[in-house]
This record gives C-alpha cells, sequence and structure tokens, in this order.
DNA sequence: TTGTATGCGTTATCAC
DNA sequence: GTGATAACGCATACAA
C-alpha cells in the first residue's frame, strides 16, 4: 500500500507503473481505468488491484491534453455589475458546480459576460481547457450568439434556447401558488413587484401571475423593480401610490419583499394586517425577518447540480428541466 | 486577423504556428509567449505580432502537463455539515476565486474536510492538478495535518499556522470598535453571544471582547452559539436569564444578531430601547431588517480575492494578512 | 539571445 | 480482447 500516491524514489505513480505491476500494456491498462473500452474480467480486476495497491491516481493535464476534453466549467453570468443582493445567487451556483466537480479534479471558473452579445462567448467555445459552460441569468441576447460549436457542452441556468437546454425553477408554478394562496385568505387586490425587465426569467413570474389573477377574475397590477433594497423600496411605493387599496403584494424575490416591507412600514400599513406580502427564494433569514416572511423555495443549488452534472456526463438533457418550488407559509401573507 | 483561434482547414493554432510565423524556434515563441525567459526586444515584437495575428491561445492542459503546475485552486472548507445560515460565506469565497481564475484559463473546486484531520490532505497534495490549496474555516487540527509539500501553495483564510499564512478580517479590531461605540452610548452591561467554540476564528472576537470589557472595567459575559437561528436565539434567551440587566448584545454575525432579535421581541424586550444589538458581517440584509441592523463589515470577497491572487502568482506572502473592517452605524444599536 | 532535443502522462488508432 | 505507437501542445535543460 502506497498511499502518497508517490515511489520510494519520490517518483510518481504512472499509468506505465500500473500496467508494468498488472502485466499489461499501458493502452490496457488505460482503458480499464478510464472506465470504458473492452477489457476481460480477469485483466479488469488485476489492474483495477495494481492501482489501488500503488495508490494511483490519474494525472488531470494529460488525460485533458490526450482527449482534448477540457478540465474546467464555465459559469458565465450576464449582467453588468454584478447586482449587490442577488449575488448570492450567483456563487450560491458556483459553489454548487464546484463541489461537483471536485471528484473529477476538475474545476469551475466564473466569467462576467457584457449584457451585449460578447465575442467572449466565442472565445470560451474555441479554448481547449473549456469543458462546458453554464450561463446564467442571461439574455436572448446572448443566447442568439452561442457558437454552434459549443452545441452539447452549454446548458443554461433559467431560460434556454433551442440548442441550449434550461434547468431552472418552476416559477411559474410558485407564483400561481402563491396567488391562489393569497386569494384563499380572502384578499383580492393583488400587486406584483416584479423582477427586472431585461431579465427574461422575470417575465415568467409575470406571466403566470396574470393568468392567476385573470382566472379568478381580478385585475393585474405590476410594477418593475430590480433586486436592490432602495428600488424595491420605491416600487412598493408606487404600487401604493397607483393602487391605494392594494391588499396583498407578491414580490418576485425575498429581498424585494424585505425592501417592499421596509416601505410599508414607513407609510405605516401594518403587515400583514392592511397587506400581506410574499417573497421568493426562502433565503435563510426569510424566517427571521419580522415578521417571517411567506415565500416560495428556490432550490438554486440542486439546479446547479443538476445542470452541472449533465455536463460532466456529457448526458444528453430535455430542453427543459422544471424543479419544484415550494409554498413555504410564515407571518407575512 | 483569425478571431476563432482555428486555421481555414479548422486545425487550432498551436505554438508551432506562431513560431512559424515569427520565423523563430519554437523554444523562442514559448519564451516570449509565457512571459519569463529572455528574448530581444525585436523578436519579442514579431512574435507577439504573430500571436495576435493568428489569434494564438496556449492550451492549458498542454501547459498543466509540460511545466506541472495543476489547473485549479481547491478550496477546503472545514465542517461536518454545511451550517446552513454560514454557507453563504463559503460560496462567496468559491465565488471570487473562480472570478480570479477565470482569466488564468483555470478553476477552482470545493472540497469539504471532515472536521477530524482528514487524509484528504495529503491526496491534494499528490495531486498534480492542484495548483493550490485554500483553507476555510479551519482548526487546529487540521493546520498540524497540513503536509510538508503543499508548503508555498497553501493559504488559510481564517486562522492560519507556521507553514501556512494567514489572510482574514481584523475581527478583534472590529470587536474593540463596536464594544467601544457601545460604551459611548452609554451601555454598561455588554454580554457577547459567540461563535462555535470549535472554530478557532471565534476566540479572536471573544479574546478582543474580553480585553475591550476589561479594559472599560466591566464584567465580560459570553455564552456560545452557533450561526443557526434558534441556536442564536436559545443564547440571548441563556443570557437574559443568566444577566437580566444586560442592556446590550454583541453577536459574532449578523445571523445570530437577527436569531437574537427575535428571542428579544418574543420577551418584550425593545431593541435598541432596552437592548442594544450588534451584528457583524454587514450581510445585504442588514440594512433591510427591522430594527436596522449595527453591524461591522466583512469584505470576505477582497480577502479571497487577495488570497487566490497570491496564490496564482506563487507570490510570498507574510504570515498574515488583516483586512480592515468598518464600523456600520444603523439603528440596533 | 536563440535553437535542439526531449520529457510530461494519457488517450486513441490501428493492427493483431 | 490486447498491444504497439503516434499524437496531444508546451516547457525547459542544454548546447550553440
Amino acid at each position: 500500500m502506497n498511499r502518497s500516491g508517490s515511489g520510494r524514489d519520490g517518483r510518481r505513480i504512472t499509468l506505465d507503473d500500473v500496467a508494468r505491476a498488472a502485466g499489461v500494456s499501458r493502452a490496457t491498462a488505460s482503458r480499464v481505468v478510464a472506465g470504458y473500452g473492452h477489457a476481460s474480467p480477469a485483466t479488469r480486476a488485476r489492474v483495477d488491484a495494481a492501482a489501488a495497491r500503488l495508490g494511483y491516481a490519474p494525472d488531470g493535464a494529460a488525460r485533458a491534453l490526450a482527449n482534448g476534453a477540457g478540465f474546467r466549467l464555465v459559469v458565465a453570468a450576464t449582467g453588468m455589475t454584478p447586482d449587490e443582493l442577488e449575488e448570492w445567487y450567483v456563487d450560491r451556483i458556483v459553489g454548487s458546480v464546484a463541489t461537483v466537480c471536485a471528484p473529477h479534479g476538475i474545476g469551475v471558473s466564473l466569467h462576467w459576460l457584457p449584457l451585449h452579445a460578447p465575442g467572449e462567448l466565442r472565445r470560451l467555445a474555441d479554448d481547449r481547457s473549456v469543458r462546458g459552460v453554464l450561463l446564467v441569468n442571461t439574455t436572448e441576447q446572448v443566447l442568439r450568439a452561442v457558437p454552434s460549436e459549443l452545441t452539447g457542452r452549454i446548458v443554461s441556468i433559467g431560460v434556454g434556447s433551442r440548442t441550449v437546454p434550461s434547468f431552472d425553477v418552476d416559477s411559474a408554478g410558485s407564483t400561481t401558488a402563491i396567488v391562489d394562496h393569497l386569494y384563499a385568505a380572502g384578499r383580492r387586490r393583488i400587486a406584483m413587484v416584479s423582477g427586472p425587465s431585461w431579465l427574461p426569467g422575470a417575465g415568467r413570474s409575470v406571466a403566470a401571475y396574470r393568468t392567476a389573477m385573470l382566472a379568478a377574475g381580478l385585475p393585474a397590477r405590476v410594477v418593475p423593480s430590480d433586486f436592490t433594497a432602495a428600488s424595491a423600496s420605491v416600487a412598493a411605493s408606487t404600487v401604493l401610490r397607483r393602487w391605494p387599496d392594494t391588499d396583498a403584494l407578491v414580490a418576485s424575490s425575498d429581498a424585494i419583499a424585505l425592501g417592499a416591507i421596509t416601505a410599508l412600514r414607513r407609510q405605516a400599513r401594518d403587515v400583514p394586517g392592511d397587506v400581506a406580502v410574499t417573497g421568493f427564494d426562502d433565503i435563510p433569514l426569510a424566517g427571521m425577518s419580522h415578521p417571517a416572511l411567506t415565500t416560495a423555495s428556490h432550490p438554486v443549488g440542486r439546479i446547479a447540480v443538476d445542470a452541472a452534472t449533465a455536463l460532466i456526463e456529457r448526458r444528453r438533457v430535455p430542453p427543459t428541466t422544471l424543479h419544484a418550488s415550494e409554498l413555504i407559509r410564515r407571518d407575512s401573507a
């Protein structure tokens, strides 16, 4: 047993060593170690045993060079400047992807794509070190700029396209569930503070909201915001000014909801007495605010793991994979 | 100009192409492209021009294989299970490191180290794909288990050791500033809710608190907590039970502070009227809670960028690099 | 300062 | 099913 992965003389254990110890050729050793290709059960066992005994570990660089597969996943996030309040979202994705990468001996890097369709995607497509790309917060414009060479090794967390499979949360479903919850609680003048309009993902929630309101025979009231507290506060104020009788506010994120609550408090409206407020994401602190936020879960980590795994395994994936969101009932609505 | 980085026939541009185009040997081309080594200004210019014209981009795998430097940074976070509330901290670090990695064509992966000194560090030391290691939330035990082969390419975000340089926030300074602020505001019965005792980093804040209290001639009152809301709430309750006259609570994190505020509210204590509460970290939502949290900033991203940059540049670093924390005065204290 | 020759560790394409 | 052998693209002693 040689735990250190290096020989007595400090030399590293290579595939040649394993092959020699197992009494087979390097080619054969490569096949069984890599996992594909043919090999008789007998030799397979011998090679595995030798590898384990010597403490062999494949060299990622040599492997990447030989098969040209690349050794890193790239998270490409669209946006001008990292919006303070949604940075956690991108970080969560990168953290999850980095965890998925670890056992495979590869890594992840984070690129910020300028909003206007970038040659950056071209560069990534031509870079042999790039094993796959995960688009985040992407726009239609970026989606259109995806080079065909990336097909099969690019996915999107959020909206996708014909050539870019999408992994996303079922925000339409959660929005519907929230509106239904509000309606069941007797609210009838339900307004929405949506996410930034340049973000295609925001559109789905708005559409679902409109549909649900229409089904309930209620008028839609929508004001856009971005993810900053300041913006959310003014959006909430705008709602109150335009529709003073509003008795419920469905916010597109917990951050927006908290910003809205601050504004409501300033205007002496009780939450949830005068107006109910709901969020989205279920961030760790949603349960610790006052009042505790009623919201819907957003399994960002699981979505990212799913997407990264598909990329690493070169798995063929359906055009759209939706992850369920769960309604979390607390005190604010 | 060949933006795509591949020849007319689809072949990729290699160093050979550049060398040929510049009329030099591949070795020379390598030197100027890589940036070190000697080269006359004239040839340097020719090579650079050729590289630019052809759209040459070095192949990371080949480079890693040839020089054995590795192509990924590893963030090794200690902990049994990712404590829900502090996950943002690790994610923020990984996100920052991933950003630093991007322009260098390398990546980052995230490994969770079991609390009890792991052979995992040995494996990382022997893995040629690992360019450097960043320890996070590390313990003395882990620090002792660091293999000497990692010397020079391992750093710690948090406490360090003789062989592991430390990059950290000046939590002692911030704790002192907070106690001083409380004292200046007339508070005299100041208690602390500290972080988990297995985390060495927590010790520094506690020590600074004790020192500051001693200097002010006040008695120290400390109750430990972990980073969950539940734990913070019971810790705060414990404080009130043991020292009912407490008029200020300095919490080791914003999450703890918010959990404490929840507990205080349940016991009908007004914040900051009856008891002032301070946090630490200045998370995005600290300003949106009610009351808005007085806290101290924690430049996690900058610290991580600093550490990762040092690793990538193989820069020699001092044993300890402290980043300043700034007092953020809001409403809770 | 520049060029020559070789090594880096693996995978893939063939024959056998 | 297995074994030679040629890529893979670059860096670096060493010689010139």
